[in-house]
DNA sequence: GCGATAAGGTACCATTCCAGTCCTATTTAG
DNA sequence: CTAAATAGGACTGGAATGGTACCTTATCGC
């Protein structure tokens, strides 16, 4: 599946929460009770937030995280990438040159074209627009693409 | 991550060959030696593709698969539903209701709806994108978003 | 100052999912 | 009839995920 892993749908539902009210300071319990989520699992990911530049803390007795920008300047791609990690559509290269056709290899090169077209559309969906979509609200994402030419490629890509 | 899993990747690699020259009859050992891959996995592969409804197989001695439709008619999105199943950012509601705010649940929503977009720009780049996509082809993914809304929605989504 | 509270960090386990293998039909060429 | 090739399962090892526990560090209120 082209699917979100369960962590990251989370936080989008944490951030989501904590972007209602920008700078009201909120704790793990707090975020756990209201969105139903387990406590432990909230705390993981305000950690994972943090760390990524998100969420600014508090320590101590009162503590607690708030947004450090504004919804508006957080996205989604941001929340994915805190996350997940970075993007990469496919794995190619991640055995260390496995395959040894790489820069020959025309499939690759466009899965990471697509995939940065697709990061940058998840980036230009703020957290802002995620709160407060308005009533009609479609993204309306769109791949621009001049007319191919004929196939005459060899594909020899492995692993 | 936002990663397309290592099989899917594959079958893009495989239809693009395949999509090298359409009308002919290839099997899976053939495919397999050319692309590197294992044979039981192009096999899996092709069963796959097949059920898809995007190869045609012949059976007995000399079978083997082809397109059932051109390359410029098979599109990213298709390979992609074909291995891994319907696209869906989120679980939500896999596990049956277990999360009653689901009809109040913006963020959800909104995934949704992201999902989709991304879905129909995969379903724009063709087979034969993949093939020749040109020198300089970059796939321009563009997300439409009017001004948002002031924040005023609760969010209460649990799992 | 002290205890309570809450974040920071690390390590661990259980489960699920994925990739790959194997086995047994079924079909067709020769 | 036999060999070759797809069809369609079932099964398994391993990796990744996601959830948990434990301890440390920092701050607040008394």
């Amino acid at each position: 599946m082209f699917r979100l892993n369960r962590l990251t749908d989370y936080a989008t539902v944490v951030m989501t929460l904590m972007a209602e009210e920008p700078s009201r300071l909120r704790g793990a319990s707090e975020i756990a009770e209201i969105t139903r989520l387990e406590q432990p699992t909230v705390a993981k990911l305000l950690k994972l937030l943090g760390k990524a530049g998100l969420l600014s803390s508090v320590r101590g007795a009162r503590g607690g995280y708030r947004l450090l920008r504004s919804p508006e300047q957080i996205s989604v791609g941001d929340i994915i990438a805190a996350i997940d990690g970075p993007f990469a559509m496919t794995e190619c290269g991640v055995h260390g040159g496995h395959c040894h056709h790489e820069s020959h290899c025309q499939v690759r090169g466009n899965w990471r074209k697509i995939g940065l077209a697709i990061e940058s559309a998840l980036r230009s969906v703020t957290l802002l627009d995620m709160v407060a979509p308005g009533p009609g609200w479609t993204p309306k994402i769109t791949v621009e693409r001049p007319r191919a030419l004929p196939a005459t490629l060899q594909v020899e890509c492995e692993a």
